[in-house]
DNA sequence: ACGCTATCTTGACAGTGTCAACATAATAAA
DNA sequence: TTTATTATGTTGACACTGTCAAGATAGCGT
Protein backbone atom coordinates (compact mmCIF):
# COMPACT_ATOMS: atom_id res chain seq x y z
CA UNK A 1 0.00 0.00 0.00
CA UNK A 2 1.71 3.40 -1.33
CA UNK A 3 1.85 6.09 1.41
CA UNK A 4 -1.29 8.32 1.30
CA UNK A 5 -1.13 12.09 -0.32
CA UNK A 6 -2.41 13.38 2.53
CA UNK A 7 -0.22 12.41 5.88
CA UNK A 8 -3.18 12.65 8.31
CA UNK A 9 -1.48 14.22 11.27
CA UNK A 10 1.31 16.61 9.73
CA UNK A 11 0.96 19.15 11.94
CA UNK A 12 1.78 16.95 15.44
CA UNK A 13 4.27 14.82 13.57
CA UNK A 14 6.36 18.14 12.79
CA UNK A 15 6.54 19.66 16.34
CA UNK A 16 7.39 15.85 17.04
CA UNK A 17 10.23 15.42 15.08
CA UNK A 18 11.66 19.08 15.36
CA UNK A 19 11.65 19.12 19.43
CA UNK A 20 13.85 15.32 17.86
CA UNK A 21 16.34 17.53 16.03
CA UNK A 22 16.08 20.19 18.23
CA UNK A 23 17.26 17.96 21.61
CA UNK A 24 19.36 16.00 19.33
CA UNK A 25 21.38 18.67 17.16
CA UNK A 26 20.44 22.03 18.09
CA UNK A 27 18.68 24.83 16.64
CA UNK A 28 21.35 25.40 13.82
CA UNK A 29 20.74 22.16 12.49
CA UNK A 30 16.84 22.08 12.29
CA UNK A 31 16.31 23.19 9.03
CA UNK A 32 12.74 23.20 7.28
CA UNK A 33 14.21 20.60 4.49
CA UNK A 34 16.07 18.20 6.91
CA UNK A 35 12.74 17.92 9.29
CA UNK A 36 10.87 17.63 5.91
CA UNK A 37 12.94 14.54 4.83
CA UNK A 38 13.00 12.65 8.03
CA UNK A 39 9.16 13.13 8.36
CA UNK A 40 8.73 11.85 5.11
CA UNK A 41 7.28 15.00 3.38
CA UNK A 42 7.81 17.73 0.91
CA UNK A 43 10.13 20.91 1.80
CA UNK A 44 6.95 23.06 1.97
CA UNK A 45 4.35 20.82 3.14
CA UNK A 46 5.22 22.66 6.49
CA UNK A 47 3.55 25.65 5.20
CA UNK A 48 0.43 24.70 5.78
CA UNK A 49 0.74 23.89 9.33
CA UNK A 50 3.04 27.06 10.61
CA UNK A 51 3.27 30.54 8.87
CA UNK A 52 7.03 29.76 8.93
CA UNK A 53 9.60 28.67 10.32
CA UNK A 54 9.45 31.15 13.31
CA UNK A 55 6.60 30.12 13.95
CA UNK A 56 7.08 26.51 14.34
CA UNK A 57 10.48 27.98 16.76
CA UNK A 58 8.23 29.63 18.77
CA UNK A 59 5.63 26.16 18.94
CA UNK A 60 8.58 24.74 20.59
CA UNK A 61 9.58 27.01 22.72
CA UNK A 62 5.99 27.23 24.10
CA UNK A 63 5.98 23.68 25.25
CA UNK A 64 9.31 24.51 26.98
CA UNK A 65 7.33 27.27 29.44
CA UNK A 66 4.45 24.84 29.81
CA UNK A 67 6.82 22.43 31.54
CA UNK A 68 8.69 24.90 32.97
CA UNK A 69 4.92 26.11 34.20
CA UNK A 70 4.35 22.63 36.19
CA UNK A 71 7.52 22.79 37.59
CA UNK A 72 7.36 25.86 39.01
CA UNK A 73 3.39 24.67 40.12
CA UNK A 74 4.86 21.62 42.07
CA UNK A 75 7.40 23.43 44.10
CA UNK A 76 5.01 25.98 44.97
CA UNK A 77 2.55 23.43 46.88
CA UNK A 78 5.28 22.52 48.94
CA UNK A 79 6.31 24.15 52.21
CA UNK A 80 7.97 27.48 51.63
CA UNK A 81 11.57 26.72 52.66
CA UNK A 82 14.94 27.90 52.03
CA UNK A 83 15.50 23.68 50.72
CA UNK A 84 12.56 24.69 48.49
CA UNK A 85 13.76 27.23 46.86
CA UNK A 86 17.55 25.99 46.00
CA UNK A 87 15.93 23.14 44.93
CA UNK A 88 14.21 25.62 42.38
CA UNK A 89 17.39 27.15 41.62
CA UNK A 90 19.06 23.51 41.08
CA UNK A 91 15.81 22.26 38.74
CA UNK A 92 16.23 25.07 36.96
CA UNK A 93 19.52 25.01 35.90
CA UNK A 94 19.04 20.85 35.22
CA UNK A 95 16.52 21.86 33.02
CA UNK A 96 18.51 24.00 31.21
CA UNK A 97 21.16 21.73 31.15
CA UNK A 98 19.10 19.23 30.61
CA UNK A 99 17.43 20.78 27.70
CA UNK A 100 20.52 22.72 25.71
CA UNK A 101 18.34 23.91 23.03
CA UNK A 102 15.12 24.39 23.79
CA UNK A 103 16.09 26.93 26.22
CA UNK A 104 18.08 28.69 23.96
CA UNK A 105 15.43 29.04 21.71
CA UNK A 106 12.90 29.75 25.39
CA UNK A 107 15.54 32.68 26.53
CA UNK A 108 17.23 33.33 23.19
CA UNK A 109 17.44 36.12 20.49
CA UNK A 110 16.35 33.86 17.84
CA UNK A 111 12.81 34.53 18.54
CA UNK A 112 12.86 37.14 20.99
CA UNK A 113 14.80 39.98 19.10
CA UNK A 114 12.62 42.16 17.16
CA UNK A 115 9.98 41.21 18.56
CA UNK A 116 9.01 37.60 16.26
CA UNK A 117 7.19 36.43 19.07
CA UNK A 118 3.53 34.75 18.35
CA UNK A 119 1.09 35.41 20.45
CA UNK A 120 0.77 32.26 21.88
CA UNK A 121 4.07 32.19 23.04
CA UNK A 122 3.97 35.45 24.40
CA UNK A 123 1.15 34.51 26.68
CA UNK A 124 2.60 30.96 27.71
CA UNK A 125 5.47 32.98 28.50
CA UNK A 126 3.91 35.49 30.61
CA UNK A 127 1.85 33.27 32.28
CA UNK A 128 5.20 31.34 33.72
CA UNK A 129 6.54 34.39 34.51
CA UNK A 130 3.68 35.63 36.44
CA UNK A 131 3.64 32.56 38.46
CA UNK A 132 7.34 32.93 39.40
CA UNK A 133 6.63 36.28 40.78
CA UNK A 134 3.71 35.01 42.80
CA UNK A 135 5.96 32.77 44.35
CA UNK A 136 8.81 35.10 45.30
CA UNK A 137 5.94 36.98 46.98
CA UNK A 138 5.20 34.07 49.10
CA UNK A 139 8.89 33.80 49.62
CA UNK A 140 9.52 37.08 51.05
CA UNK A 141 6.61 36.95 53.10
CA UNK A 142 8.30 33.95 54.73
CA UNK A 143 11.76 36.21 55.08
CA UNK A 144 13.55 34.05 53.00
CA UNK A 145 13.70 36.33 49.98
CA UNK A 146 14.41 40.48 50.57
CA UNK A 147 10.98 42.32 51.76
CA UNK A 148 12.37 45.70 50.57
CA UNK A 149 11.99 45.81 47.23
CA UNK A 150 8.91 44.84 45.26
CA UNK A 151 8.06 41.15 44.44
CA UNK A 152 8.44 42.07 40.39
CA UNK A 153 11.84 43.77 41.68
CA UNK A 154 13.45 41.09 43.00
CA UNK A 155 11.74 38.42 41.16
CA UNK A 156 13.90 40.00 38.08
CA UNK A 157 16.68 40.46 39.91
CA UNK A 158 17.18 36.53 40.87
CA UNK A 159 15.60 35.47 37.49
CA UNK A 160 18.51 37.66 35.91
CA UNK A 161 21.36 36.09 37.79
CA UNK A 162 19.78 32.42 37.33
CA UNK A 163 19.54 32.65 33.75
CA UNK A 164 23.04 34.49 33.00
CA UNK A 165 24.68 31.16 35.16
CA UNK A 166 22.56 29.29 33.14
CA UNK A 167 23.75 30.86 29.81
CA UNK A 168 27.86 30.66 30.92
CA UNK A 169 27.04 27.36 31.52
CA UNK A 170 25.00 26.64 28.25
CA UNK A 171 27.37 28.83 26.30
CA UNK A 172 30.38 26.46 27.16
CA UNK A 173 31.92 29.45 29.18
CA UNK A 174 31.85 27.37 32.91
CA UNK A 175 32.28 23.94 31.70
CA UNK A 176 33.70 22.19 34.99
CA UNK A 177 30.70 20.04 35.69
CA UNK A 178 31.63 19.60 39.56
CA UNK A 179 31.70 23.12 39.76
CA UNK A 180 28.83 23.92 38.67
CA UNK A 181 26.59 22.20 41.51
CA UNK A 182 28.60 23.92 43.71
CA UNK A 183 28.41 27.51 42.36
CA UNK A 184 24.31 27.00 42.17
CA UNK A 185 24.42 26.50 46.00
CA UNK A 186 26.41 29.54 45.85
CA UNK A 187 24.17 31.48 43.74
CA UNK A 188 20.96 30.45 45.46
CA UNK A 189 22.11 31.56 48.85
CA UNK A 190 23.40 34.81 47.59
CA UNK A 191 20.02 35.51 46.26
CA UNK A 192 18.30 34.60 49.59
CA UNK A 193 17.75 37.15 52.27
CA UNK A 194 19.39 36.34 55.93
CA UNK A 195 18.30 38.24 59.13
CA UNK A 196 21.01 40.94 60.00
CA UNK A 197 21.32 40.48 63.77
CA UNK B 1 43.26 55.78 -12.26
CA UNK B 2 41.86 52.24 -12.18
CA UNK B 3 41.97 50.83 -8.74
CA UNK B 4 44.89 48.47 -7.88
CA UNK B 5 45.00 44.56 -8.60
CA UNK B 6 46.03 44.74 -4.52
CA UNK B 7 44.31 46.22 -2.27
CA UNK B 8 47.18 47.19 0.29
CA UNK B 9 45.77 46.78 3.64
CA UNK B 10 42.70 44.39 3.53
CA UNK B 11 42.67 42.86 6.90
CA UNK B 12 42.16 45.89 8.64
CA UNK B 13 40.09 47.31 6.11
CA UNK B 14 38.01 44.29 5.95
CA UNK B 15 38.13 44.57 10.18
CA UNK B 16 36.91 47.91 10.26
CA UNK B 17 33.77 47.79 8.17
CA UNK B 18 32.59 44.30 9.53
CA UNK B 19 32.73 46.75 12.73
CA UNK B 20 30.78 48.84 10.95
CA UNK B 21 28.42 46.64 9.95
CA UNK B 22 28.01 44.28 13.00
CA UNK B 23 27.50 47.77 15.23
CA UNK B 24 24.74 48.85 12.79
CA UNK B 25 23.30 45.87 11.41
CA UNK B 26 24.03 42.87 13.90
CA UNK B 27 25.60 39.76 13.29
CA UNK B 28 22.88 38.26 11.52
CA UNK B 29 23.75 40.92 8.62
CA UNK B 30 27.20 40.72 8.57
CA UNK B 31 27.73 38.40 5.88
CA UNK B 32 31.04 37.45 3.95
CA UNK B 33 30.10 38.57 0.49
CA UNK B 34 27.91 41.66 1.63
CA UNK B 35 30.74 42.50 3.29
CA UNK B 36 33.41 42.22 -0.11
CA UNK B 37 30.81 43.95 -1.94
CA UNK B 38 30.77 46.78 1.06
CA UNK B 39 34.78 47.00 0.75
CA UNK B 40 34.83 46.71 -3.05
CA UNK B 41 36.34 43.21 -3.33
CA UNK B 42 35.63 40.16 -4.24
CA UNK B 43 33.86 37.43 -2.12
CA UNK B 44 36.76 35.19 -1.47
CA UNK B 45 39.62 37.61 -0.90
CA UNK B 46 38.46 37.95 2.71
CA UNK B 47 40.10 34.26 2.83
CA UNK B 48 43.42 35.19 2.05
CA UNK B 49 43.68 37.33 5.81
CA UNK B 50 40.78 35.11 7.57
CA UNK B 51 40.86 31.35 7.93
CA UNK B 52 37.35 31.61 7.62
CA UNK B 53 33.93 33.58 9.01
CA UNK B 54 34.75 32.29 12.12
CA UNK B 55 38.03 33.75 12.83
CA UNK B 56 36.54 36.85 11.62
CA UNK B 57 34.15 37.35 14.38
CA UNK B 58 36.36 36.00 16.93
CA UNK B 59 38.85 39.01 15.63
CA UNK B 60 35.86 40.99 16.42
CA UNK B 61 35.15 39.44 19.55
CA UNK B 62 38.70 40.21 20.53
CA UNK B 63 38.35 43.55 20.50
CA UNK B 64 35.54 43.67 22.22
CA UNK B 65 37.71 41.94 25.60
CA UNK B 66 40.03 45.03 24.78
CA UNK B 67 37.24 47.43 25.39
CA UNK B 68 35.95 45.48 28.55
CA UNK B 69 39.46 45.25 29.83
CA UNK B 70 40.28 48.51 29.55
CA UNK B 71 37.66 49.89 31.29
CA UNK B 72 38.55 47.32 34.00
CA UNK B 73 42.16 48.59 33.90
CA UNK B 74 40.60 52.48 34.77
CA UNK B 75 38.11 51.73 37.71
CA UNK B 76 40.68 49.39 39.39
CA UNK B 77 42.54 52.64 39.76
CA UNK B 78 40.01 54.39 41.54
CA UNK B 79 39.77 54.14 45.37
CA UNK B 80 37.76 50.92 46.36
CA UNK B 81 34.38 51.55 47.44
CA UNK B 82 30.81 50.46 47.17
CA UNK B 83 30.58 53.57 44.83
CA UNK B 84 33.15 52.08 42.40
CA UNK B 85 31.27 48.86 42.45
CA UNK B 86 27.74 50.27 41.25
CA UNK B 87 29.75 52.28 38.84
CA UNK B 88 31.61 49.36 37.12
CA UNK B 89 27.91 47.28 36.94
CA UNK B 90 26.27 50.45 35.71
CA UNK B 91 29.18 50.68 32.86
CA UNK B 92 29.48 47.10 32.21
CA UNK B 93 25.43 47.39 31.19
CA UNK B 94 25.83 49.98 29.50
CA UNK B 95 28.67 48.42 27.71
CA UNK B 96 26.13 45.78 26.24
CA UNK B 97 23.82 48.12 25.60
CA UNK B 98 25.70 50.14 23.54
CA UNK B 99 27.22 47.52 21.41
CA UNK B 100 24.62 44.98 21.48
CA UNK B 101 25.68 42.95 18.89
CA UNK B 102 29.55 42.91 19.85
CA UNK B 103 28.29 41.66 23.34
CA UNK B 104 26.35 39.19 21.65
CA UNK B 105 29.55 37.80 19.88
CA UNK B 106 31.67 37.71 22.97
CA UNK B 107 29.18 35.90 25.39
CA UNK B 108 27.05 34.29 22.58
CA UNK B 109 27.34 30.75 21.63
CA UNK B 110 28.30 31.51 17.83
CA UNK B 111 31.54 31.38 18.86
CA UNK B 112 31.68 29.23 22.81
CA UNK B 113 29.55 26.67 22.13
CA UNK B 114 31.55 23.77 20.28
CA UNK B 115 34.71 25.87 21.31
CA UNK B 116 35.25 27.67 18.13
CA UNK B 117 37.63 30.23 19.55
CA UNK B 118 40.44 31.28 18.41
CA UNK B 119 43.72 30.81 20.18
CA UNK B 120 43.95 34.51 20.22
CA UNK B 121 40.56 35.06 21.55
CA UNK B 122 40.84 32.32 24.33
CA UNK B 123 44.17 34.16 25.69
CA UNK B 124 42.25 38.11 25.17
CA UNK B 125 38.81 36.69 27.06
CA UNK B 126 41.07 34.91 29.77
CA UNK B 127 43.35 38.10 30.73
CA UNK B 128 40.01 39.98 30.82
CA UNK B 129 38.77 37.58 33.27
CA UNK B 130 41.35 37.07 35.34
CA UNK B 131 41.60 40.89 36.10
CA UNK B 132 37.64 40.55 37.00
CA UNK B 133 38.91 38.36 39.24
CA UNK B 134 41.80 40.25 40.45
CA UNK B 135 39.29 43.04 41.51
CA UNK B 136 37.02 41.55 43.03
CA UNK B 137 39.47 40.03 45.37
CA UNK B 138 40.58 43.64 46.43
CA UNK B 139 36.92 44.14 47.15
CA UNK B 140 36.49 41.04 49.16
CA UNK B 141 39.70 42.43 51.32
CA UNK B 142 37.64 45.61 51.94
CA UNK B 143 34.27 44.34 52.85
CA UNK B 144 32.20 44.96 49.94
CA UNK B 145 31.93 41.86 48.51
CA UNK B 146 31.47 38.16 50.68
CA UNK B 147 34.59 36.61 51.89
CA UNK B 148 33.68 33.69 52.91
CA UNK B 149 34.04 32.33 49.26
CA UNK B 150 36.90 32.37 47.08
CA UNK B 151 37.53 35.45 44.70
CA UNK B 152 37.00 33.05 41.59
CA UNK B 153 33.98 31.95 43.02
CA UNK B 154 32.48 34.79 43.47
CA UNK B 155 33.69 36.93 40.65
CA UNK B 156 32.05 33.62 38.86
CA UNK B 157 28.52 34.59 40.87
CA UNK B 158 28.58 38.08 40.43
CA UNK B 159 29.50 38.14 36.80
CA UNK B 160 26.60 35.36 36.18
CA UNK B 161 24.29 37.73 37.74
CA UNK B 162 25.39 40.38 35.28
CA UNK B 163 25.47 38.14 32.50
CA UNK B 164 21.87 37.45 32.92
CA UNK B 165 20.74 40.96 33.40
CA UNK B 166 22.28 42.12 30.25
CA UNK B 167 21.24 38.92 28.17
CA UNK B 168 17.76 39.61 29.17
CA UNK B 169 18.00 43.52 28.22
CA UNK B 170 19.79 42.44 24.95
CA UNK B 171 17.39 39.92 24.08
CA UNK B 172 14.46 42.26 24.90
CA UNK B 173 12.83 40.39 27.42
CA UNK B 174 13.02 43.61 29.46
CA UNK B 175 12.56 46.82 27.40
CA UNK B 176 11.64 49.48 29.84
CA UNK B 177 14.49 51.99 29.83
CA UNK B 178 13.21 53.26 33.07
CA UNK B 179 13.63 49.76 34.65
CA UNK B 180 16.43 49.19 33.73
CA UNK B 181 18.43 51.74 35.75
CA UNK B 182 16.67 50.82 38.85
CA UNK B 183 17.10 46.91 38.25
CA UNK B 184 20.78 47.81 37.60
CA UNK B 185 20.94 49.12 40.78
CA UNK B 186 19.21 47.13 43.11
CA UNK B 187 21.69 43.83 41.25
CA UNK B 188 24.69 45.69 42.00
CA UNK B 189 23.21 45.74 46.14
CA UNK B 190 22.00 42.68 45.80
CA UNK B 191 25.94 41.06 45.23
CA UNK B 192 27.22 43.34 47.57
CA UNK B 193 28.11 42.19 51.08
CA UNK B 194 27.11 43.99 54.25
CA UNK B 195 28.08 44.03 57.60
CA UNK B 196 25.79 41.46 59.67
CA UNK B 197 25.14 43.21 62.51
C1' DA C 1 -22.21 14.67 -8.59
C1' DC C 2 -20.34 19.11 -7.95
C1' DG C 3 -17.60 22.57 -6.12
C1' DC C 4 -14.86 24.33 -2.39
C1' DT C 5 -11.17 24.08 0.50
C1' DA C 6 -7.37 21.97 2.86
C1' DT C 7 -3.34 19.72 1.97
C1' DC C 8 0.76 18.33 -0.50
C1' DT C 9 3.96 18.58 -4.62
C1' DT C 10 7.46 20.41 -7.89
C1' DG C 11 9.92 24.44 -9.73
C1' DA C 12 12.16 28.47 -8.90
C1' DC C 13 14.69 32.37 -6.67
C1' DA C 14 17.81 34.81 -3.91
C1' DG C 15 20.53 34.15 -0.42
C1' DT C 16 24.57 31.80 2.37
C1' DG C 17 29.91 29.92 3.32
C1' DT C 18 33.70 27.99 1.18
C1' DC C 19 36.59 25.03 -1.97
C1' DA C 20 39.30 24.63 -6.45
C1' DA C 21 41.48 26.62 -10.15
C1' DC C 22 43.36 30.49 -12.16
C1' DA C 23 45.33 35.52 -12.62
C1' DT C 24 48.08 39.09 -11.05
C1' DA C 25 51.38 41.55 -8.32
C1' DA C 26 55.11 41.91 -5.14
C1' DT C 27 59.19 39.99 -3.38
C1' DA C 28 63.29 36.96 -2.89
C1' DA C 29 66.85 34.32 -5.25
C1' DA C 30 69.76 33.46 -9.04
C1' DT D 1 68.17 41.92 -14.34
C1' DT D 2 65.93 37.96 -14.96
C1' DT D 3 63.68 34.14 -12.67
C1' DA D 4 61.25 31.64 -9.28
C1' DT D 5 58.39 31.91 -5.30
C1' DT D 6 54.99 33.59 -2.53
C1' DA D 7 51.12 36.63 -1.38
C1' DT D 8 46.98 38.32 -2.84
C1' DG D 9 42.82 38.71 -5.61
C1' DT D 10 39.38 36.76 -9.09
C1' DT D 11 35.74 33.77 -11.19
C1' DG D 12 33.17 29.38 -11.20
C1' DA D 13 31.00 25.98 -8.77
C1' DC D 14 28.69 23.31 -5.04
C1' DA D 15 25.70 22.25 -1.47
C1' DC D 16 23.12 24.32 1.54
C1' DT D 17 19.24 27.59 3.36
C1' DG D 18 13.90 29.73 3.71
C1' DT D 19 9.96 30.64 1.11
C1' DC D 20 6.92 32.09 -2.80
C1' DA D 21 3.94 30.67 -6.97
C1' DA D 22 1.52 27.38 -9.45
C1' DG D 23 -0.31 23.07 -10.02
C1' DA D 24 -1.92 18.26 -8.26
C1' DT D 25 -4.63 15.51 -5.12
C1' DA D 26 -7.83 14.35 -1.55
C1' DG D 27 -11.64 15.06 1.48
C1' DC D 28 -15.96 17.19 2.77
C1' DG D 29 -20.34 19.67 2.61
C1' DT D 30 -24.09 20.89 -0.39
Amino acid sequence: MPKPYHHGDLYSTLLLEAKKILKNEGVSELSIRKLAAQVGVSRTALYHHFKDKNSLLCALAESGFATQKNALQTIMKKEKSREAFEEYVQSYISFAANNHHLYDLMYGQLIWRNQLQTDSLKSASRTTFKLWIKWVEELQMEGILDKENSPLRVGQACWASLHGFARLVLDGIYVNQSEIKEMTQQISKMLQSFPKN
